[in-house]
DNA sequence: AACAACGGGCTTTTT
DNA sequence: GCCCGTTGTT
């Protein structure tokens, strides 16, 4: 029982009490998944069997990474039988099991936020609407938060006082939107990610049957970051358990940051009133950090008014003070932060990963970008588009889902005039047109023209019956072709690979690699199952793509980088050196959250989760003006600097009192403000699966270098390898052999290959 | 139907 | 300042 040992006393409990409701309040840094890994690896050791363990996660990340763990203690082939992931994959795949019920095709589409969001915007058109008032974005709020609250369309319409709302906001109509977006999603054979949870409790509730299974499935339940939960996970949740009461959440509520999407802090505050018999785990020591961040943290968290009571305090070191410094303007703080982060390098021998910059929005990134790059200090930013957001990937998944499911509008509208094929938007509007007036799907319409008469003239008609031919045989191999296969097939003779291999420009060239990344994805998917001897269908593969993110795809090559991201993006991780930036009102506090306490509050654990990313040193840094949209706004310190105890932090930068050095400095700042900065516009696009550019390291990329046979290589993916075999003078493709890949053709120009020795 | 010019908008983000 | 979507032009 060696792993028990590795436990403190809380932990333990908190590991050892399995039966029966319990809540561990898991302060930052205290060794939280810890607990619920072991937790997991304590019920099997003890005879539980693992498939009636429910383990739900708030990322797949995490999910892959407790699995890991897990696999180690118990063995892989036991974790395998758990159901662990995140909310939206476990209960989309439960519900394509009985999709029947719901009437919905068990092949039905997950739609994505841009598929939602072109919906209601078609909708709004149609409705003829003013896409001003009823802007988009907000109606998909509405919708949206309506789901997470069990608000199905009828209720809303139903529910005086919400209409009333929408009325004295000058949307009187907006239950129309939703009731339309309720059927056309249900004609299309589409859920959107909020009706994976909202179906899920639909389903549970309609069908006893169905929930009287998963109730005695899942004799044990485990809710990983419970206070970011909404309701309508809540309730799944609740009912679930109902009956064997063995629930077990993990969460934090000082670290409760996304109510903006619905989360309920009040999940975990009620949880006592939920279930009178449970057990309270407080873990409240830190492992992480200084005594000099921990004690911070805790001044600064204590500020808020609505929260849990515990005290978080290490044994570590006092650490050094928390140094605040002040620029003068952004691309200052930029130049400050990187300098520093070089100084600390190079006096602590620290590696370039050991460093994280934080910021509130993803905007600020930019004076750091540069700054980092011309001390020539490697970074990794994240956020942006994700890979799987790219219009290119977006329009060879569109192909793959119409051959699923034709119904899929968004995925029809998206591709039937991609590449060019000469159907304009008068024949799509005409077709919708008519779709409409037969209360049928556009693929029944395109595929039947002559029982659903659209007047488009032959050559158009032609065309379409070009489209859905070619469609049509896509989806006869759906069952036949292994998904690799048939996905080449489907990128080749669509035409989008060739439409972005003739594209020369850069971007086209990084679109067309990207589409060469995700078929090798699929071709790692299908060899994955024909080494377990089955064969993977396209089908397989689009289960659930839809909920696929990019953190699933970090790179080696990643690892050793300075980490630019916001601080939402951060929570869960840890860094020996942090810098907190842009520590400015308005900015952090964000203006927008400046109505409400709650919001504020919001802001404040925001804060907190920030400061606590940190290990060794945080460093707070403000700038007194920045660019923001175009202009120069001049700005004050963020409140929180002030909320945090005096003698924890060590002031620096330019001084307050007005001297003749002032002065200079505003000069030159001045001076570059007028001067042109470099451009990044393009970088996003230029920029391959890998986010950003390498830094400094020697290290080239292939297409300069002077590969020769034999060498040793490190790939970004497939890790070192050795060159066996090169083409083309000089070399454009090489042959490598990977010990954990075996061999691989790469186009020198994309691979992006580090020599060794 | 393709391309240039214009204007609005704009936290955070995973699923 | 930059992105995106819409409008206007040929």
């Amino acid at each position: 029982m060696d792993y028990l040992s590795s436990l403190n006393p809380a932990q333990r409990e908190a590991v050892l009490h399995t039966e029966g409701p319990s809540m561990v309040i898991a302060g930052a840094g205290s060794g939280k998944t810890r607990v619920l890994t072991y937790r997991i690896a304590h019920l099997i050791k003890n005879g539980v069997d693992p498939f009636n363990i429910l383990a739900l996660t708030f990322t797949n990340k995490a999910a892959r990474e407790m699995k890991e763990r897990i696999a180690e203690i118990i063995g892989a082939s036991e974790a395998k039988n758990i159901s662990m992931g995140t909310f939206h994959s476990v209960f989309a795949r439960i519900l394509r099991h009985h999709s029947d019920k719901l009437g919905y095709p068990s092949n039905f589409t997950i739609y994505d936020t841009q598929d939602s969001r072109s919906l209601i915007k078609a909708i709004v058109k149609e409705l003829r609407l003013d896409d001003k008032t009823y802007k988009p974005n907000l109606i998909a709020g509405r919708i949206s938060s309506a789901k997470n609250n069990l608000i199905s369309a009828a209720a809303y319409e139903a529910n005086t006082d919400i209409v009333a709302e929408d009325r004295m906001s000058g949307k009187p109509r907006l239950f129309e939107v939703y009731r339309l977006y309720e059927k056309r999603c249900f004609m299309a054979g589409a859920m959107d990610f909020d009706d994976l949870l909202f179906k899920t409790n639909v389903l549970l509730r309609d069908h006893p049957d169905v929930l009287h299974y998963y109730q005695h499935k899942f004799r044990y339940v485990l809710v990983d970051e419970y206070q970011d939960t909404n309701y309508s996970q809540y309730l799944i949740v609740k009912k679930l358990a109902d009956v064997f009461q063995n629930i077990c959440v993990v969460g934090d509520d000082a670290q409760s940051i996304y109510s903006f999407r619905g989360a309920n802090i009040e999940n975990i505050l009620n949880f006592k009133n939920d279930y009178p018999e449970h057990r309270i785990f407080k873990l409240e020591q830190n492992y992480r950090s200084t005594k000099t961040i921990v004690n911070a943290a805790n001044s600064v968290i204590e500020k808020n008014k609505n929260q849990i009571k515990k005290t978080v305090w290490t044994d570590n070191t006092d650490g050094k003070k928390i140094k605040v410094i002040r620029s003068l303007t952004d691309n200052e703080e930029g130049k400050t932060i990187s300098n520093l982060i070089y100084e600390i390098k190079n006096l602590e021998q620290a590696a370039n990963g050991d460093f994280a910059i934080l910021y509130r929005t993803n905007a600020q990134s930019r004076s750091f970008e540069e700054s980092l790059r011309k001390l020539n200090l490697p970074y990794k930013i994240y956020g942006g588009l994700s890979f799987y957001q790219r219009k290119e990937i977006k329009d060879l998944l569109a192909y793959f889902r119409l051959t699923a499911n034709p119904s899929d509008e968004e995925a029809l509208k998206r591709v039937i005039n991609y590449p060019k094929r000469g159907l304009g938007k008068t024949t799509i509007e005409r077709i919708i047109v008519v779709a409409s007036q037969h209360e049928t799907s556009m693929w029944n319409v395109i595929s039947d023209p002559s029982k659903y008469p659209t007047g488009l003239n032959g050559g158009t008609l032609n065309k379409l019956n070009a489209f859905v031919t070619a469609i049509n045989s896509y989806a006869v191999q759906l069952e036949k072709t292994d998904a690799y296969v048939l996905a080449e097939t489907i990128a080749k003779s669509s035409g989008i690979l060739k439409a972005l291999y003739d594209d020369k420009s850069p971007e086209g060239v990084s679109r067309h690699e990207n589409i060469q990344a995700l078929l090798s994805g699929i071709k790692e998917f299908t060899e994955g199952a024909k080494a377990d001897n089955e064969t993977a269908f396209l089908s397989d593969f689009m289960v659930d793509v839809a909920l696929l993110t990019d953190a699933d795809q970090e790179s080696e090559e990643d690892k050793d980088k300075v980490t630019l991201m916001t601080i939402h993006a951060s929570k869960g991780l840890e860094f020996p050196y942090v810098f907190i930036v842009g520590m400015e009102e308005n900015l952090f506090p964000s203006q927008l959250a400046l109505n409400s306490r709650s919001e504020l509050e919001e802001e404040r654990r925001l804060f907190y989760v920030a400061l606590t990313r940190a290990e060794k040193q945080a460093t707070l840094s403000y700038a007194t003006s920045r660019f923001r949209w175009g202009n120069i706004v001049t700005s004050e310190p963020s409140r929180f600097i002030d909320e945090i105890d005096a003698d924890h932090l060590e002031f620096q930068g330019a001084s307050k009192s007005k001297s003749p050095g002032k002065s200079m400095n505003q000069l030159n700042m001045e001076r570059k403000i007028g001067s042109k900065q470099p451009l990044y516009s393009n970088r996003r696009k230029l920029t391959p699966v890998s986010k950003a550019p390498t830094g400094g390291k020697k290290g080239t990329t292939a297409q300069d270098l002077d590969l020769k046979v034999g060498y040793n290589v490190m790939h970004e993916r497939f890790g070192k390898g050795k060159v066996v075999g090169l083409e083309g003078n000089p070399p454009t493709k090489a042959t490598v052999f990977f010990p954990k890949a075996g061999n691989k053709q790469l186009l020198l120009k994309f691979a992006r290959l580090e020599i060794l020795d």
